[in-house]
DNA sequence: GCGACAG
DNA sequence: ATCTTGTCGC
């Protein structure tokens, strides 16, 4: 799939800008959180799943969780991936019975050019507090370490940290998407993180993901094949 | 102009 | 992200 047009492209930056204007970094979250949400989106063909999963704070126990398909209306450009996966992941969220105070994002927050990543996107379009967990760095460089966790500048500008959780293994790179202080997130982040080195709700959010794309594969194997 | 570039 | 088994390393 080709980029949209130059068009579509322009509409969107327009956005990211005004986005960008409309995200609230200072905590505006309950100081007890009690349930803590993670989203995730995976491919097949042309279709986009969304997942998002709600976990109990306390314990990280799954207590609900949702899903959807949608028809992928937007091809993965650097910097616009919330355009791709936003739909889907709205249409899970509203599929929720219980909803998060919280939700952790498998992408970039700030740490963005125009400082609107998916979790900013997701969370001035949803009116939540969204912290976004990405696995690389976007945009901007780690400054100075402390034991294991370091700024990222871009531009002058604190965005996001580095937080590396074993001296051997890639840092994960938090940054806030809305609602959220950079330090409430990390915090949020670091008490999540149980397996490996991704936060609970994420892990759980990708893992549903995989899950619900190999029974579609499964199910349509014959006429999936024959595309 | 060139390179880099979340999932 | 996805196509994919064994395999190198902690």
């Amino acid at each position: 799939m080709k980029i949209p047009n130059n068009f579509s492209v322009n509409r969107a930056r327009l956005a990211q800008r005004k986005i960008s204007k409309l995200v609230v970094r200072r905590d505006v979250l309950p100081s007890k959180i009690s349930v803590v949400g993670g989203v995730d989106v995976t491919y097949l063909h042309d279709l986009a799943i969304g997942t998002i999963v709600c976990l109990r704070f306390r314990d990280m126990k799954l207590i609900d969780r949702a899903f959807s398909i949608v028809k992928v209306r937007f091809p993965y450009v650097p910097t616009l991936l919330a355009f791709r996966e936003i739909a889907p992941v709205v249409a899970a969220y509203k599929l929720l019975k219980i909803k998060p105070d919280v939700i952790l994002v498998d992408g970039q927050g700030l740490i963005h050019p125009y400082r609107a990543g998916f979790a900013c996107h997701l969370g001035v379009v949803l009116r939540k507090p969204t912290i976004g967990v990405a696995k690389k760095l976007l945009c901007g460089h780690i400054l100075t370490w402390r034991e294991n966790i370091a700024y990222i500048e871009d531009r002058a500008e604190i965005i996001g940290v580095a937080l590396k959780l074993k001296s051997s293994w890639k840092p994960i790179y938090i940054s806030i998407g809305n609602m959220v202080s950079l330090d409430t997130a990390i915090r949020i982040v670091r008490r999540t993180i149980i397996h490996g080195k991704l936060p609970e709700p994420i892990r759980v959010a990708h893992n549903l993901a995989n899950d619900i794309r190999r029974e579609l594969s499964e199910e349509f194997k014959d006429f999936l094949n024959n595309l």
